[in-house]
DNA sequence: GTGATACTGAGAGTCGTTCTCAACCAGCGG
DNA sequence: CCGCTGGTTGAGAACGACTCTCAGTATCAC
């Protein structure tokens, strides 16, 4: 299962982890595959993401910081490795008297996929909106 | 209904702005709450926010660009306004190659209170991950 | 009043996820 | 080899959030 979530360069939603792992063994259930993820992600071994489209979760082996670019026209994710400044967080700590343990941050746009075919976002046009 | 939202200071998920507005006129359905809300948010008078937590979308009526602080311990999420640096928008643009139009930004933590009454989250111990 | 149109509420349906429970399996003592 | 125990599994039911459908109602022009 593990194996399945490393060899994905993408961000598998639950089912499709699923669907991949049933490949390798038919018999295998979806309890299963959610009981799985959810030990990976409290062992801290695989990332859950939530995208911000009110979709999926969406699964990542790379579990090193990092946030992501999500595309209006296809929906694909990539990794963005570029942290915010440290001063930042301390700043936003001070103002809101949270003691600040991390974030998450997505950036929302066209892939360059989608800008080269024309921008019309086929896919959820309209989106989570808080922009 | 948009009376009700701004009238929120916290940010209520489409349930609880459904129980809200049940007070107001008992005889609204569900289907009508979620579908003024969809105007709303489509027509730009609110903000769909999807904090990350795996639960229910939650509706804000402060529709200037802002992001917020959600609270490990309690779930309470509160507003930050203190934009990301233009600079770091235009490098992960240029590094990524996505037409940036936006982001959405999470912080969490513990607010003042839960840090107060002992950090034991009490709620949904472990939360999104994301890391 | 009549018909066209738009909106509403109730409830069914869908989707992603979690829960329940019987079946199964490994390990162990006899 | 047999039965027991305790953990894991898969199937399917249950759940919560949300959307769809459809009949009923309000509004309007005529």
């Amino acid at each position: 299962m593990l194996e399945v979530l490393r060899a994905a360069d993408d961000h598998p939603t639950a089912a499709e982890v699923y669907e991949r792992v049933r490949r390798a063994s038919p018999r295998i259930g979806s309890a299963t595959v959610y009981r799985t993820l959810a030990l990976l992600v409290s062992t801290g071994r695989a990332l859950e993401l939530n995208l911000g489209d009110g979709a999926a979760a969406r699964y990542d082996a790379n579990t090193r910081r990092h946030d992501h670019a999500v595309c209006d026209g296809c929906g694909r994710a990539v990794d963005i490795d570029h942290p915010v400044p440290d001063g930042m967080m301390a700043e936003i700590a001070r103002r809101s008297g949270f003691a600040i343990t991390g974030y998450d941050l997505q950036f929302r746009g066209l892939c360059p996929d989608c800008q080269a075919n024309g921008s019309d976002p086929a896919r959820t046009a309209g989106g989570t909106g808080q922009q």
